[in-house]
This record gives C-alpha cells, sequence and structure tokens, in this order.
DNA sequence: TAGGCCATCTGGTCCT
DNA sequence: AGGACCAGATGGCCTA
C-alpha cells in the first residue's frame, strides 16, 4: 500500500511538514502544553525538534527566574554533536523505523494467520483488524460455551454469539457463511433432504449423522421451524474435533494452520468475488446463472412468483428470464432485502418447474442477498418454465 | 466528501 | 545503550 522500500524510507523520515510550520505560529496555549505536557505534544511539534533544539537550548541560557537569578534546572541536554552524530542519529532513526515496520509486518502476520482460522476467511474481502479479534474473541467464546454444554448448539445461538458487538456487515458475512455450509443439507417440506450434492468440504472432512451426534435429551433447538435445515450443522466442523476427535492435538487435518475453518470451506467468497463489479453493488437483484463454459442456454420465460408463504419484506425480481440448463446448472437468485436493520439469517428456496427433472432447492446466506439455485437433470434441448418459487426467510 | 481503515513515522517508556 | 513496545499523528486509499 503505503509501503516503501527501505532505501525511500529516508524519504519519508523528512520533516512532512514541520518545516514549513513555524513555531512561531502555534497558539501560544499550544505552545505551553508543548512544555508542560510533552507526552501530548503533537508530532508536527516535534518533526522540528531536531533543527530547532539547538536554539531551544541557547534560549534557555537566557531565562531568569522573577528574581533575575538563573533558573535551576535538570541536567542539560546535550548538544549535537557534528554532522556525524546528527547522522548517526538519523541512521538509528531509520533503523528503528525499521524494525518497526518489521514488527508491524509480524503483527500484520499474526493477525492473517488469525483470519485464517476465524469464521469468514477470504483472502480477497479481509475483515479489518477489529472486527478479526473481536470475531476471534466471540468464536472462542461461542466454542467455549459449546464444550460446556457438552452438545451441539443451537445454530442460531452460535451465530448470535458469534456475531456479537460486529459490525453487521460483518455479521452478515459471518451469518452468511455459516449458513451457505448448510445449503447441501437442506431440507424440503417434507423435511426430506432435497439436494445429495457433496461440497469440498463434505468431501474432504467426513460428516457424522447428526443423530449419531447429538446427546442424549438434545431434541433440538426451540427454533424448530428454522433450525430443522440445519440440523446438519454446517458449523459443526468447528466442533468435530470435540465430537470426533477427543484431542486437538491428535492429528485433526483441520486446524493445522494450512486450513479455514470448514465452515469456510465452500467457495461462497469465490462466488461473491466472482461477481461482476456491477452484480454486487446493484441495488436489484435477481436471476443470475453460473454456468459452466460450454453450456447451451436452453429456455426462456421461466417465470417466478413468490408464494403466499413467502412472508417479509423482501422483493423478488428476476434478473434475467432464461435458464441455461444443460446437465446441472447454478442459478442464482438474489432478494431485495427491504429492512436491511433486519438480519436474516438463512433462506429456503423450493422451485418446481412445469417439464419434468428434478429441481433441487438450494439456500444461501440472507444475508448476502444472493441465492444459488442448483437445477439438476433437467434433460436436454427442452425448454422449461419454472411454475412456482417459494422463498422462505428466516429472520 | 466524510468516515473507516491502514501503513508509516516518531518520540516516549520500559526492559534487558 | 539499544531494542521492544506503545500511542499519537499523518496521509493515502476505498467506499457509501
Amino acid at each position: 500500500m503505503l509501503t516503501l522500500p527501505f532505501e525511500e524510507s529516508h524519504m519519508m523520515c523528512e520533516p512532512r511538514f514541520g518545516a514549513n510550520y513555524p513555531r512561531e505560529s502555534l497558539p501560544e496555549s499550544l505552545e505551553q502544553e508543548r512544555q508542560h505536557e510533552p507526552d501530548r505534544a503533537n508530532s508536527d511539534m516535534r518533526e522540528a525538534e531536531d533543527d530547532v533544539s539547538d536554539r531551544e537550548e541557547d534560549e534557555r541560557e537566557d531565562e531568569h527566574d522573577e528574581d533575575g537569578l538563573p533558573k535551576k534546572r535538570g541536567p542539560r541536554k546535550k548538544k549535537h554533536g557534528g554532522k556525524e552524530q546528527l547522522d548517526r542519529s538519523k541512521l538509528r532513526r531509520q533503523e528503528a523505523n525499521a524494525r518497526e515496520r518489521s514488527r508491524m509486518h509480524g503483527l500484520n502476520a499474526a493477525l492473517e494467520s488469525l483470519r485464517k482460522v476465524v469464521p469468514c476467511y477470504s483472502k480477497t474481502q479481509k475483515l479489518s483488524k477489529i472486527e478479526t479479534l473481536r470475531l476471534a474473541k466471540n468464536y472462542i467464546w461461542a466454542l467455549s460455551e459449546t464444550l460446556s454444554a457438552g452438545k451441539r448448539p443451537d445454530l442460531l445461538a452460535f451465530v448470535q454469539t458469534l456475531c456479537k458487538g460486529l459490525s453487521q456487515p460483518t455479521t452478515n458475512l459471518v451469518a452468511g457463511c455459516l449458513q451457505l455450509n448448510a445449503r447441501n443439507f437442506l431440507t424440503d417440506h417434507n423435511g426430506e433432504v432435497m439436494f445429495s450434492g457433496r461440497s469440498p468440504y463434505d468431501a474432504m472432512y467426513s460428516y457424522p449423522g447428526s443423530d449419531m451426534n447429538t446427546p442424549p435429551g438434545h431434541s433440538g433447538s426451540s427454533l424448530d421451524s428454522s433450525a430443522k435445515p440445519f440440523r446438519h450443522y454446517s458449523y459443526s466442523g468447528a466442533y468435530e474435533p470435540y465430537y470426533e476427535n477427543p484431542s486437538p492435538e491428535s492429528g485433526s487435518p483441520r486446524f493445522d494452520g494450512q486450513l479455514s475453518p470448514p465452515m469456510n470451506f465452500n467457495g461462497i467468497f469465490s462466488l461473491k468475488h466472482d461477481d461482476p463489479p456491477d452484480y454486487g453493488k446493484s441495488s436489484h437483484y435477481g436471476m443470475r446463472y453460473c454456468s459452466a463454459p460450454g453450456r447451451t442456454a436452453l429456455a426462456h420465460n421461466s417465470m417466478y412468483r413468490v408464494s403466499p408463504e413467502a412472508r417479509f419484506p423482501y422483493d423478488l425480481h428476476v434478473r434475467s428470464q432464461s435458464f441455461q440448463a444443460q446437465g446441472e446448472v447454478t442459478a442464482g437468485l438474489m432478494l431485495q432485502q427491504k429492512r436491511p436493520d433486519t438480519p436474516v439469517l438463512w433462506a429456503r428456496i423450493s422451485l418446481t418447474c412445469q417439464i419434468g427433472g428434478s429441481v433441487s432447492l438450494a439456500a444461501g446466506p440472507a444475508s448476502h442477498r444472493k441465492y444459488f439455485l442448483s437445477i439438476c437433470e433437467l434433460g436436454n434441448e427442452r425448454k422449461f418454465a419454472t411454475d412456482i418459487l417459494v422463498v422462505e426467510l428466516q429472520i
């Protein structure tokens, strides 16, 4: 960013505007403050210190008290020696700057490694330092709570704990990050898993059945309707070392310092950042289609409507009227949130078509206001139109 | 354009 | 004495 090569650092060491900011122009009060509270002196005042220190020393020689006697004073500062000493002083300052720079880089590196082990790691959209620290604190807290509870927590409670004190954008990010991982385990209205695809994370890390891992007596959360699709907690990877592997040091691949927590391992950010520039900035949301190269657009005039079940202050917009469907197609549906102050924790979307073929529901992070539909096995060369699009959002 | 975030410089303080 | 650490100041970049 502003990093300059060390060779150029001497340019930065020059007084930035102190040289052009004569002390005579300082307000008297500031000048007095500077003398009596050196720790609060502004750096611009400090800038010229080197240049004026000798002059100050000379001026003090003439200071006398009310009785005309020389003021008592402490040990006098050593005057700058010759040019050599001045150069040495500058050199030491430059070295100190370099050390400080290096120290801050180390600090930033540590912060970066922290970013990688808290939820929502993204190379392209980094959490700020303060948000990283807050999220890390919340994450530790949430995991500690989970450990002391001895059972898998409610998703909502977990997310809420994670998001405490975070800014709204970070809150959205975290919530969305968690929920997108759960999209493959969503259930339809009958409670059946409709999408059996496996995410890269699933492929890498075996996922325990919730029934096997639910401690006795844990009959689900009080938010049954909302939590139902997430009975396989997407964020369970964070707990799996605890549930599956009693010893965190026993070689779990999840926290080897190389991988982000599983909840980040689903490409949500790649989706996000692969967006065209105008996509993310658009205030209107509609259908968006992401198809692999070579896939053919097969259908047009898809019709959508929000079912009466849609019960929230959202608008549904169709961005495009065509599907590209051959083999598997992923389409994106975006919703416009009328009340951005109200966090939406998850979305469930179901889609039926006039033609045959399996249509899977999908869901995404409501907080990102993007919902990706997976439409599989629609068949080749067959046009179709969607009949009903049901969107449910949990607020 | 204001505000947030950041890197850097800088001097003071503490520690070895 | 010198390095580490800290906090204030400053200016650049980015975004709403």
